[in-house]
DNA sequence: AGCACGCCGACT
DNA sequence: GTCGGCGTGCTC
C-alpha cells in the first residue's frame, strides 16, 4: 500500500524500532520531527509517541493506522536529541522506546490520560447526532477523560472528538497540563486608585512599606521580599491590605531560578589555578575533550566556575555533571552564589512539576543556564550549550544499571558534546584508567593541577598492619594513638570503612554457619538498631534468630566490622568523645544527611564514621586524621577494575584530610601492607600506578584496548539456566570473532530467586559495530528455542563490576 | 508495557 | 458445563 504522508514514531514502551502512522496533508506539514502525537497502539491503548521521521509517498505491505492527535507542533525535543536517542539505543543495544522513556519527563508521556474540556456548549450542533451524543456528556461535566469516552464509545471516538476540537467546541489537554500546577506567590502592590495625600498612617512600619512602594512605582513585591528588605512582618502588610491601601494579587512564580539573590562573588584564583585554567582553554583549541587531573583540594571547582562564567557571558549554557546530587549541597550553594539567577539543580528525584517547568523553559527560553545535574541531566533539551563539565569523571555512579536503559552518563555526555559541537571537560583527582590512557595518548587534552589550594600539604599516608583477630580491639594501637593526638589538637577525624566485603552478620559460634537470604545468594546483614536480619538485594528481613538453623544451638553471634561496631569500639576507648555515623542505612533521608554534614562542619562532633559516602567531595576544613579500617577486600576482588577502584577510594578519602591544616595524617589499617598498590599510594607515584594498570589491561585484553559487553542470563531454574548459558556462549563463539569468557556465576549468583550467569565478551575496538550487531541478533534468538523460553537475557555494554 | 488469545484446573 | 489462572505473542 502507498501512503502520501506517513511518519515514523517511537512509542515509549520497551519495544524496538519505529512504528509508522499515516496522516493528512495538513497534519504532515504542521508536524515537525520531535513533535508529540497521540497514536492508537495495539488493540485499545493510546500512547504519546514522538515523531522521529517524516516520509512522503511511503510504501508498506500492511495497512497503517492514522495518528489520533497532534499534541505539539513545536517539537518537545531537539533534533540533536533525536540523534542522541538513536545513538544511545544503538550503542547500548537498548530498545529505542526504553531510551525515549528515560529521556522524556514522565509528565510528557502519560498515555491515554488526555482530558477533554468544554469550551462552548452550543446546542446548534444537534444536527450531527453522533457529536451530540458526546456533547450531551458535557452537559453535566466540565471535563471528561478521553479514556472514559473510549470506554463508552470505543477507540473510534477520537476521530469524532477531533472534529469538535477543530471547531473549538472542545479542548483537548493532556492530563499533565491539568496536573501540572503553577506555583504562585501573593504579591503586594499600591492601590493606585487611592489618593496618597489622603492616607494617614500612624505606624512607622506601615510608613516604611509605603515609602518603599512609592520609590518603586508600578511594581509589586512578595511578602518575603518586603520582609527581607524592610524587616517588617506580614501583619503590617495584611493591615495595609485590609485598609485597601495595598492590593494583594497572586502571581505565578517560577520554581526554577528562584534561588535567593545573593551578592555575586568574585573569584580569586591561585597562580596554579590560573595556569590550569589557561592550559584548559589552550587545550580546547585542539581537543574537543580535555581531562583535568587536579589533586584533591586543589580547587577544581573554581576552575569550573570560571569556565562556566565565560560561557554565560557569551550567552551560552553550561552543564556541570556530578555523580551524586545528594552530596553536593556544598557545591550547589557555591554555584548559586556565583550564578544566582541562572542555576538549575537537576536530578532524577525532583518533582514532576519542576521537571516539566524546567524542560519547557529549556525548549522555549534561550536564557543561558547553569545546570548542575546528576547522570540523567545528559537527557535535557540543551540549546546553545557551551560546555559540559563532568566532575569526578571516574565515579561508577555515572553508570546506570537499573532500571533500563543501561548507560554511562560520562561516555554519553562525551558523545553528546560531539553532537552539540560543545567543549567537554573531564575532571578528577583520580581519573579512570581509560580517561588517563586517552589523555596520555593525545586523544583528549590533558591538564594537571598539582598544588592544593592555599598550599596546604597533602596528608602523610601511613600503613599499619591490621591487628590479629584475637587482639583486644580491631582498632590498632597506633590508630588509637593518632586519634588521641588529633583530639588533643582539637582537630576532627574521619574513620572510613568500606561496607562491602563484610558488614555485620550473624555467625554460629559452634558450627560456623552463616545465615543466607532464602531468595538471594548473599548472607543476611544484621541491623542492631532494628534488631533485624536484612537482605540488601531483595526486601527480605526477619527478627534476629539466636538459634542456629544448622546445628540448633543458641549460638548465633555478631561478626564483622560495620560502622556500628566501630562506633561502639570508639565509645570504649574515648567515652567522652562525640561521634556520628554516616552510611546509607542511617541516612535514608536527605535532611538527616544534610544535618550530619552540617553538624560536623561546625564541630558539633569530633569523629565521623562512614562508608563510601564520606569519600565523595566533602569539604571540611578541620579534619586532621583519616583512618581507613579494613577496606582492602577490593585487593582480592575478582574484577579487572578492583585495583583501580581501591586506589581511587583511598586517594579520595585521604583527600578529606588537611584541607586547611598542615601536618594532617592518613592511616590505612590493612592486611596487605606490602601490596604494590600501597607502595604507589605511599610514594605518590600516580603515573607509575596508571602505567602498571595500563600494561595489565593491555596484557589481558581489557578496556581501553578492547570494549566489553556482559551478557546476563537469569532463570528460576538453575539447570535450564546452565544449559541456556552454555548454548548461548557457544553460539557467540561460533558467530563472533571476539574473545568470549564464561558462562560463569557472578559473585552474587542468585537474586530474588533468579539464578544468574554471566558471559563476558571482549570486542576489538575497530570491529565493535559489527560484533555488537551479531550479539544483538543472537540475543533475540534465544527465546525462539522453547526449552529456553523462561530465560531472561539482557546485555550490559561497557559494564562496571 | 499492556492486552488478547489460549490452554489447563476448581467451582456454581 | 464455565470462570479464571498466567504463559506467549503482537503491537504500525
Amino acid at each position: 500500500m502507498k501512503y502520501s504522508y506517513a511518519i515514523n514514531v517511537v512509542v515509549p514502551i520497551p519495544i524496538d524500532g519505529f512504528f509508522t502512522y499515516s496522516l493528512s496533508k495538513s497534519e504532515f506539514f504542521k508536524i515537525k520531527i520531535g513533535s508529540r502525537v497521540i497514536v492508537s497502539f495495539g488493540k485499545k491503548k493510546y500512547y504519546t509517541a514522538v515523531v522521529f521521521e517524516k516520509h512522503e509517498n511511503f510504501d508498506v505491505d500492511y495497512e497503517l493506522k492514522e495518528i489520533s492527535y497532534l499534541i505539539d507542533e513545536p517539537p518537545c525535543i531537539t533534533s540533536e536529541q533525536i540523534i542522541f536517542i538513536n545513538w544511545l539505543s544503538d550503542y547500548y543495544l537498548s530498545p529505542i522506546g526504553v531510551v525515549l522513556d528515560a529521556v522524556l519527563p514522565r509528565s510528557f508521556l502519560i498515555k491515554s490520560e488526555s482530558v477533554l474540556k468544554k469550551v462552548i456548549c452550543d446546542k446548534s450542533y444537534k444536527n450531527e447526532d453522533y457529536d451530540y451524543e458526546i456533547l450531551q456528556l458535557f452537559e453535566n461535566n466540565e471535563e471528561i477523560l478521553v479514556n472514559e469516552l473510549v470506554k463508552i464509545f470505543g477507540f473510534k471516538v477520537l476521530k469524532r472528538i477531533s472534529g469538535l476540537i477543530s471547531q473549538d467546541i472542545l479542548e483537548l489537554n493532556e492530563e499533565i497540563y491539568t496536573k501540572y500546577k503553577e506555583k504562585t506567590v501573593i504579591n503586594y502592590s499600591l492601590n493606585q486608585s487611592r489618593d496618597p495625600s489622603k492616607i494617614f498612617l500612624r505606624s512607622d512600619n506601615q510608613k516604611k512599606v509605603l515609602n518603599y512602594l512609592y520609590e518603586n512605582k508600578n511594581s509589586s513585591f512578595s511578602k518575603n521580599h518586603i520582609q527581607d528588605v524592610l524587616g517588617v512582618s506580614v501583619s503590617v502588610l495584611e493591615n495595609l491590605a485590609k485598609r485597601d491601601i495595598l492590593l494583594k494579587n497572586r502571581v505565578p512564580l517560577k520554581r526554577i531560578y528562584n534561588s535567593r539573590e545573593t551578592s555575586i562573588k568574585e573569584l580569586v584564583l591561585s597562580d596554579s589555578q590560573k595556569d590550569a585554567l589557561n592550559g584548559i582553554k589552550k587545550s580546547f583549541l585542539t581537543y574537543n575533550v580535555v581531562n583535568l587531573l587536579g589533586i584533591t583540594s586543589s580547587g577544581k571547582t573554581e576552575i569550573y566556575v570560571n569556565l562556566i562564567k565565560e560561557e554565560i557571558l557569551k550567552g551560552n549554557s553550561a552543564l556541570l555533571m556530578v555523580p551524586e546530587i545528594a552530596l553536593t549541597t556544598q557545591l550547589s550553594l557555591r554555584l548559586s552564589s556565583y550564578f544566582p539567577s541562572n542555576l538549575i539543580v537537576y536530578h532524577s528525584s525532583i518533582s514532576p512539576n519542576m521537571r516539566h517547568e524546567l524542560w519547557s523553559d529549556m525548549v522555549n527560553n534561550d536564557k543561558p543556564k547553569v545546570i548542575l545535574g546528576a547522570r540523567s541531566s545528559v537527557f535535557l533539551p540543551f540549546k546553545n550549550l557551551g560546555i559540559i563539565i563532568i566532575d569526578e569523571e571516574h565515579e561508577n555512579s555515572y553508570k546506570q544499571n537499573e532500571p533500563m536503559p543501561r548507560y554511562n552518563a560520562r561516555d554519553s555526555a562525551i558523545l553528546l558534546s560531539k553532537i552539540l559541537k560543545t567543549k567537554c571537560l573531564l575532571g578528577s583527582a583520580t581519573p579512570s584508567v581509560e580517561t588517563y590512557y586517552n589523555s596520555i595518548n593525545k586523544k583528549y587534552g590533558f591538564v594537571e593541577l598539582n598544588k592544593r589550594y592555599g598550599n596546604f600539604k597533602e596528608p602523610k599516608i601511613t600503613l599499619i598492619e591490621s591487628p590479629k583477630l584475637d587482639n583486644e580491639s580491631f582498632l590498632s594501637l597506633s590508630l588509637r594513638k593518632e586519634i588521641k593526638i588529633c583530639l588533643e589538637n582539637n582537630h576532627q577525624i574521619i574513620l572510613f570503612r568500606n561496607r562491602r566485603g563484610f558488614s555485620t552478620f550473624l555467625k554460629c559460634k559452634a558450627c560456623s554457619n552463616v545465615n543466607y537470604c532464602p531468595n538471594c545468594d548473599v548472607c543476611l546483614t544484621y541491623h542492631i538498631s532494628e534488631n533485624l536480619e536484612k537482605c540488601h538485594y531483595c526486601s527480605f528481613s526477619r527478627v534476629k534468630q539466636i538459634i542456629c538453623s544448622s546445628c540448633n544451638l543458641p549460638s548465633m553471634e555478631l561478626n564483622g566490622i560495620g560502622t556500628q561496631t566501630i562506633e561502639n569500639e570508639l565509645e570504649k576507648f574515648f567515652p567522652k568523645v562525640k561521634s556520628q555515623r554516616l552510611d546509607y542505612d542511617t541516612t535514608r533521608s536527605r535532611k538527616k544527611l544534610k544535618k550530619i554534614l552540617q553538624d560536623f562542619s561546625i564541630n558539633k562532633f569530633q569523629i565521623l564514621i562512614g562508608t563510601q559516602m564520606v569519600s565523595k567531595g566533602l569539604d571540611f576544613s578541620n579534619v586532621g586524621l583519616v583512618g581507613v579500617i579494613e577496606s582492602d577486600f577490593l585487593l582480592n576482588y575478582p574484577d579487572f577494575r578492583s585495583h583501580e577502584k581501591y586506589f581511587q577510594l583511598i586517594k579520595q578519602v585521604s583527600g578529606r584530610a588537611g584541607r586547611s591544616i598542615s601536618n594532617s595524617k592518613v592511616l590505612i589499617q590493612t592486611n596487605y601492607p606490602n601490596h604494590h598498590i600501597h607502595n604507589r599510594i605511599i610514594d605518590g607515584n600516580t603515573k607509575g600506578f596508571y602505567q602498571f594498570q595500563i600494561d595489565q589491561r593491555r596484557d589481558f585484553n581489557y578496556p581501553p584496548f578492547t570494549r566489553l559487553a556482559k551478557v546476563i542470563l537469569k532463570s528460576k531454574n538453575i539447570n535450564v539456566l546452565k544449559l541456556a548459558s552454555n548454548w548461548f556462549s557457544k553460539a557467540l563463539k561460533n558467530t563472533m570473532k571476539s574473545e568470549i569468557l564464561g558462562p560463569e556465576f557472578p559473585v552474587v549468583s542468585k537474586i530474588k530467586n533468579d539464578h544468574i550467569m554471566n558471559i563476558l565478551i571482549k570486542m576489538e575496538v575497530d570491529s565493535l559495530r559489527k560484533e555488537k550487531k551479531k550479539l544483538f541478533k543472537l540475543s533475540k534468538k534465544i527465546n525462539k528455542y522453547s526449552q529456553f523460553k523462561s530465560v531472561k537475557l539482557s546485555v550490559d555494554i561497557d559494564p562496571y563490576n
